[in-house]
DNA sequence: GTCCCGTACA
DNA sequence: TGTACGGGAC
């Protein structure tokens, strides 16, 4: 059986992660905490194990359990999680921390159908956190998941329309005991052998796989053509106060990069910036724009700075002074600007 | 540069 | 059903 196979192949080679019960004690029963469960599998939606481990850790040790999270404020939260990306993410794992905490009395739920009433928790989440967490025979089906099983049947079918047959195929393969270190072995199969390049030479179940077979694996899976990226253009304001200090704002909840810490900046749109200053300064513009893109438009994002005196009242945002700390609270794009501007006005 | 990916929401 | 949503690997 492959998933006999599977498991076996897991046993001997499972990737050690922070969250993960190895399944030499899993095998007698261990099981781990749901809230790492829940929040390793979180981070892990589009974000790959080796950038999710030092977030984890950091998450874990300032908020050792669901109540601890709850009781955050939002802000550090948010801050804890910049760089990461996709901060919707952020915002249902407080949401969902509070839900759990208040109505759950902190205890996770074990089922893929009430798991998947809570916010940030879709059916992939649902399944692995009922999988790994409670080790129901629930069956996960994320990209790794896919690319194994499209492989294992040679389906040519381009995804996402081969969805839901990958869903049945895989649910077959599930095996009732050791289901969620079965989730486990295909998923770690997916990310290291049957990965994007695979590696069939050294794949357990390379004699099951038809695309093996017949020479495809390489091409498979077939997914459709996706858009070309626009670009877009915008202007991101660095008003410096003579004490040092920074107007920084925090962005909006709903949209792209919702509840971050941000540089006051235009709207970005695919034709020039409109100018938008915080306030009325002596702005001066840098050489080059900063590059950025994201999952759907390219962004040059023009920066200004100006010198403001302490009088200064913006429309919008708020003065802080920066620490070492500031930099790390900022998503990517803005601590690009940011760090472009304070190098070319100095900032101690 | 290009490719990759779960969930929310329209 | 299609689109918005970031950053890392390659």
């Amino acid at each position: 059986m492959i998933n006999e196979t599977l498991l076996n192949w897991y046993d001997a080679n499972a990737r050690p992660m922070p969250w993960r019960i190895p399944p030499a004690d899993s095998k007698n029963g261990v099981r781990p905490d749901p809230y790492h469960i829940w929040l390793s599998e979180v981070m892990l939606q589009q974000t790959t194990v080796a950038a999710v481990i030092r977030y984890f850790l950091a998450f874990q040790r300032r908020w050792p359990d669901v109540h601890a999270l709850a009781n955050a404020d939002d802000a550090d939260v948010m801050g804890e999680w910049a760089g990461l990306g996709y901060y919707a993410r952020a915002r249902n794992l407080l949401k969902c921390a509070r839900i759990i905490s208040s109505d759950y009395g902190g205890i996770f739920p074990d089922t893929e159908a009430e798991l998947l009433r809570l916010p940030g928790v879709g059916p992939y989440t649902a399944a692995a956190i009922a999988a790994i967490a409670f080790d129901r025979q629930a069956t996960v089906l994320d990209a790794n998941v896919e690319r194994v099983v499209v492989r294992l049947y040679a389906i040519t079918a381009p995804l996402p329309d081969s969805k839901k047959s990958l869903q049945g195929l895989a649910g077959q393969l599930t095996p009732a005991k050791r289901a969620g270190d079965y989730a486990q072995a295909v998923m770690d199969l997916g990310a290291t052998i049957c990965s994007q390049k695979p590696t069939c030479e050294i794949c357990p179940v390379a004699a099951n796989c038809m695309a093996r077979e017949q020479g495809i694996a390489t091409e498979l899976p077939i997914k459709r053509a996706k858009l070309p990226k626009p670009t877009r253009y915008g202007i991101a304001y660095i008003a410096q106060r003579n004490d040092g200090a920074i107007l920084l704002e925090t962005r909006p909840e709903k949209g792209l990069l919702g509840g971050m810490l941000a540089l006051p900046t235009t709207e970005w749109i695919e034709a020039a910036a409109i100018e938008a200053p915080p306030l009325d300064a002596k702005w001066s513009t840098l050489g080059a724009p900063v590059k950025h893109t994201f999952t759907h438009f390219h962004l040059l994002l023009t920066v200004k700075t100006a010198h403001v005196d302490m009088a200064a009242a913006p429309t919008r945002g708020q003065f802080e002074i920066p620490t070492a700390a500031t930099p790390g609270k900022l998503p990517t794009v803005m601590l690009k600007a940011y760090s472009a501007g304070i190098s070319a006005i100095g900032v101690e």
